[in-house]
RNA sequence: GCCACCGUAGCUCAGUGGUAGAGCACUCCCUUGGUAAGGGAGAGGUCAUGGGUUCAAGUCCCAUCGGUGGCUCCA
């Protein structure tokens, strides 16, 4: 006599053991029309899985209780979608093996080994899509059934697919006692896998789809292993939502950073410097130059005080730090002292030493220099600089400092990945009883950063350490203790929040801010990070009331990450419509005709003598419909169009760069809106002031 | 780093073995105008680089460099 517990606490009970549909056809109706799967104790499972004892039960819909996509949802359809799309290629492809077939992020992908000479091509989506629709129509069960290992495995090796045996290996190897297959209509007829489940009840349920693209990956993910290709496609509950989905993807292409950064001239990347390195054209150096101020402002404000330290150090700083030779792989190679270097190359005759170089480096008699991967080792000296008392404590340092790393090639991308960058990075170093008070200064400034931005909505992820993983430096307590501060403040900040084993550090916790852009994508930004590590790795010590010498805690704090990867997140997120604080131009007065150049000379005096914004005037000789439309096409905020009219009247003509003509106002009006807008980094706007006027 | 695709004028791109093209941008001339392209003329290219095949290569082959997508990675 199961008692079924549902999400809103109520409970119903059961004569005898009940399926999944049985309870939703039991609610109503139209639940059990739109019942996907069932959740039972929190694990997903088919809907016609049979419940025989007490649990909690979630039916699965297509929409959650509060109107979004249900996340379960999406996995069993295209979990199912990822059969149907194998049937279909292995129908259009005889001889493909298949080899994993999982959902993910944003759809599910499917990795097949196509026979010799018989790949797919993305020609033959449409194909395939087509195979697929039919299978679709004819709305087969998903049909489960699973039998003992040898009897599994026996049936499998029949089938000679060496991928799906590795895979039943897989499982049996995690503890599974059963295999399961899955079929798409009737066991022994239809087409059918190997899978673990579970899926929907049949693919008529599969709403829409798509196949995406092509890309090849290696079996277990191993580049000496079996070349596979891999297929990705999307699937959603109906096509709205797939239409949806691909206009955002639509969207994201026209926001590519790369794109805007080169037409709004604002960085460029030029391969003479070298890869991953970025140039900043005076218009994206006008964005980073008003973050810089920003920040600075806001950090001078909460105590710290600014520094300035070399591009490089010497090796034992950073053999010290952990950082050589453990990431070596991931730094530029280190600069040589020229004594050393000749001395290597006179005792090899001249000729190439270099491996012998390296195996020199990595001993710590061999000293060289590396191009900083992190400001904390010379921010550490700085606060050695000096005896510090616990009356000094806290101390805060921050410094916009350039790093740089050796990204593998294939994974530079425009500016945000790329091999050198500043980091606007500032270190605390303070007591522990100090230590809950300042965490949560930085979690205040990087709120307010975000919140001025216009970035207000993120979680919070806690990035805690991967207990299987040997990467990690300083003691078990030491990680424990930071750990438990880090959550503690992060739910403390009222915020979504996740913790995410694996993503610490290599020296401590951390706290990132992900936040979502215009069009819902993620990102992480802003990060603080508690360390108890790098002050035990460099002695750090303050004397304490007691006279006694005691180890000072440092936070690593950068709100906004890089500048670099920043500002290409913020070129996505306000697809080059900066705020006018941030726009490179801020306003272009564009004149009727020559005739009014004396005017359209005022109203820029005008505007210079009000301080600290950034107008030009179009003296081209185009018309002003052409004006109109490069200085739209640039992004200029606010367009001044002044003529006859204007000049006689004092007032200037306002066009918005995507409202178009809004009206004009007096001069001077103009400039105190203006001033207001920038000031209040556009929580009022010229636009509204404009319209309530 | 691995796999695939790509590299033609400042930018976006066409050109599939037979005399290097278009639009925009640029320079000059005409046009002086009220809310997203006025007209005309001109200049601009060792077709990424280096080899090879061919009577003939932007085009086919190889290598190198660079880019894009994906994999792996991301302190």
């Amino acid at each position: 006599m199961p008692r079924i517990t549902l999400p809103d606490g109520s409970v119903r009970e059961y004569a005898e053991a009940v399926s999944g549909a049985q309870i939703a056809a039991s609610i109503g109706p139209g639940l059990a029309k739109a019942a996907l799967g069932v959740k039972v104790n929190g694990e997903l499972s088919d809907l016609n899985r049979v419940i025989d004892r007490d649990a909690k039960v979630a039916i699965v819909t297509e929409k959650s209780r509060d109107g979004q996509l249900d996340a379960d949802a999406l996995y069993l359809l295209r979990h199912s979608a990822a059969h149907v799309m194998a049937e279909a290629i292995q129908r259009l492809k005889p001889g493909t093996q298949l080899v994993y077939g999982p959902p993910v992020d944003n759809g599910f992908y499917y990795d097949m080994r196509f026979p010799e000479g018989g790949g797919l091509s993305s020609d033959e989506f449409a194909e395939v899509e087509k195979i697929m629709a039919e299978i679709i129509k004819e709305n087969r069960p998903f049909c489960r059934y699973d039998m003992p290992v040898d009897e599994g495995m026996k049936k499998l090796q029949s089938e000679g697919s060496k991928y799906k045996l590795d895979n039943a290996e897989k499982a049996i190897e995690a503890g599974s006692d059963r295999l399961s297959f899955y079929a798409t209509g009737q066991p022994g007829k239809d087409w059918e896998d190997l899978c673990r489940g579970p899926h929907v009840p049949s693919t008529g349920r599969i709403g829409a789809f798509k196949v995406m693209s092509l890309a090849s990956s290696y079996w277990h993910g191993d580049e000496n292993s079996d070349r596979l290709t891999r297929v990705y496609g999307t699937a959603f509950a109906n096509q709205k939502d797939l239409d949806h989905h691909l206009k955002m993807l639509d969207e994201a292409r026209k926001r590519d950073h790369r794109v805007i950064g080169k037409q709004l001239h604002l960085i460029s990347l030029n391969e003479d410097v070298g890869t991953g390195l970025v140039l900043w054209l005076p218009n994206g150096a006008v964005i980073r130059r008003e973050l810089e101020e920003f920040l600075r402002k806001a950090r001078s404000e909460r105590g710290f005080v600014w520094v300035n330290t070399p591009h490089i150090g010497k090796l034992n700083l950073y053999r010290t730090s952990g950082h050589f030779p453990y990431y070596a792989d991931s730094q530029f190679p280190p600069l040589v002292d020229p004594e050393t270097l000749s001395a290597s190359l006179l005792a090899h005759g001249g000729g190439c030493a270099c491996g012998d170089l390296a195996n020199a480096m990595a001993s710590p008699e061999v000293d060289g220099f590396l191009l900083k991967p992190m400001n904390c080792p010379h921010h550490i000296k700085i606060y050695e600089a000096q005896q510090h008392s616990y009356r000094d404590l806290p101390v805060r340092l921050a410094e916009f400092g350039t790093v740089y790393r050796y990204e593998q090639s294939g994974e530079c991308h425009g500016m945000t990945r790329v091999r050198g960058f500043t980091q606007d990075d500032s270190h605390i170093f303070c007591t522990p009883d100090q230590l809950s008070r300042e965490i949560d200064i930085d979690i205040e400034l990087a709120r307010m950063v975000l919140a001025e931005i216009g970035l207000n909505d993120y979680r919070v992820r806690v990035g805690l350490r991967d207990p299987s993983s040997s990467k990690y430096v300083g003691s078990a307590e030491n990680w424990e203790l930071a750990e438990k501060v880090c959550i503690e403040s992060a739910k403390g900040m009222g915020v979504p929040m996740t913790m995410e084993p694996g993503e610490a550090a290599f020296y401590g916790p951390k706290i990132d801010f992900v936040a979502k852009d215009s069009i819902g994508r993620e990102w992480q930004l802003g990060t603080v990070q508690v360390d108890y590590n790098l002050p035990e790795r460099f002695g750090l010590n303050y004397i304490g009331a007691d006279n006694e010498k005691h180890r000072p805690i440092m936070i690593h704090c950068a709100p906004f990450g890089s500048l670099e990867r920043f500002i290409g997140i913020l070129i996505e997120h306000f697809a080059g419509d900066f705020p006018l604080w941030l726009s490179p131009e801020q306003v272009r007065i564009l004149m009727i005709s020559e005739k009014f150049a004396d005017y359209a000379a005022k109203v820029k005096a005008a505007i210079d003598a009000a301080g600290g914004f950034r107008a030009r005037i179009d003296d081209s000789p185009e018309r002003l419909q052409a004006k109109i439309r490069r200085a739209t096409e640039e992004k200029t905020p606010y367009m001044l169009i002044v003529g006859g009219k204007d000049a006689e009247a004092g007032t200037v003509s306002i066009r918005h760069r995507t409202e178009g003509d809004i009206g004009s106002v007096p001069l001077d009006q103009f400039v105190e809106m203006l001033r207001e807008e920038v000031s209040s980094h556009g929580r009022s706007t010229v636009l509204s002031a404009v319209r309530d006027s």
